[in-house]
DNA sequence: GCTGAAATTCTGGAGTG
DNA sequence: CACTCCAGAATTTCAGC
């Protein structure tokens, strides 16, 4: 990676810990001036080694109860599929997709109100999406987050 | 969700895809003055709802060449090992440990620099932590992020 | 590239209806 | 709750090194 050197590696770090500090403490930390600091994130910001910042949302405030990872089989990488995957990614309750090694190729991770929510999800994939594309599919509820996008959640946090 | 109204749930949705938005333009996309944005962010954070903030980082530039999911089939439940996560939970490229459901009941997702590095941390998981509980595991990679907690990627970002 | 300093914008508290 | 007010911080821009 040209154009990247220790301290922008520090900077990476430090905001995939904590994507809202300030640029002011970003400058105690490593010693450099704020303006450095902004000129540096401007940088990254732009290469795309940062691609946006996100919050940590506790999705049963969403009143999102049901948190699962749903894998599919897809018979074939056709572009068609490709597109239905772009997509499934403007929903907000699809927190992430991605291709993968394995048996199943895709693994989305998305959040439900419900069971009913859950299930039309499904079929909606099959049906308007990847209808002859998917061969099969695997769900798993998740039970507790211990990390997530590089920041540990307290223990327990699943409680309601 | 009690203490948790609409205006709440849509500051979660904008935070959820921009983390670093700031509570100017939250008040003006949801019509309320800066303070009372404010308040509820603060509130928002007090009560649990926003866990933290992240970054997202492509891996590759901080070297992490290797994006894993690492399944774990575990023999029971013990606080050792509940611990044990916890620790691997502090280390800075793994992204997500989460507690599910199916045959293996925890996925680690977690970035190395090379296959090296990849094949300690796995020596280091049965090792070091879970010495006696862990029964086997599995690992996918990770060959495309279409979206990320959140944040939609643009297509064919993982190029180098 | 980095810096300091000025101009602008944002945040955090106190207080009001 | 939502609002205004305002002091203090943080950000942004820019000239100079």
């Amino acid at each position: 990676m040209v154009d990247v050197d220790e301290i922008d590696k520090k900077i990476l770090v430090e905001l995939r810990k904590n994507g809202r500090i300030t640029f002011t403490e970003l400058s105690k930390k490593l010693g450099l001036s704020v303006a450095s600091i902004k000129n540096r994130v401007d940088k990254l910001e732009r290469l795309g080694a940062i691609k946006g910042y996100s919050a940590l949302v506790e999705p049963a405030f969403l009143d999102e109860y049901l948190q699962t990872l749903i894998e599919l089989e897809l018979l074939a990488d056709d572009p068609q599929a490709e597109r239905a995957l772009q997509e499934i990614g403007k929903l907000e309750n699809v927190l992430g997709i991605y291709r993968k090694t394995g048996e199943f190729q895709i693994m989305i991770r998305a959040n439900f109100r419900n069971m009913d929510e859950l299930k039309s999800f499904l079929r909606f994939l099959s049906q308007r999406y990847l209808r002859k594309n998917l061969r099969r599919w695997r769900v798993a509820i998740i039970l507790d987050v211990i990390k997530d996008n590089g920041v540990q959640i307290s223990k327990g946090s699943q409680r309601r």
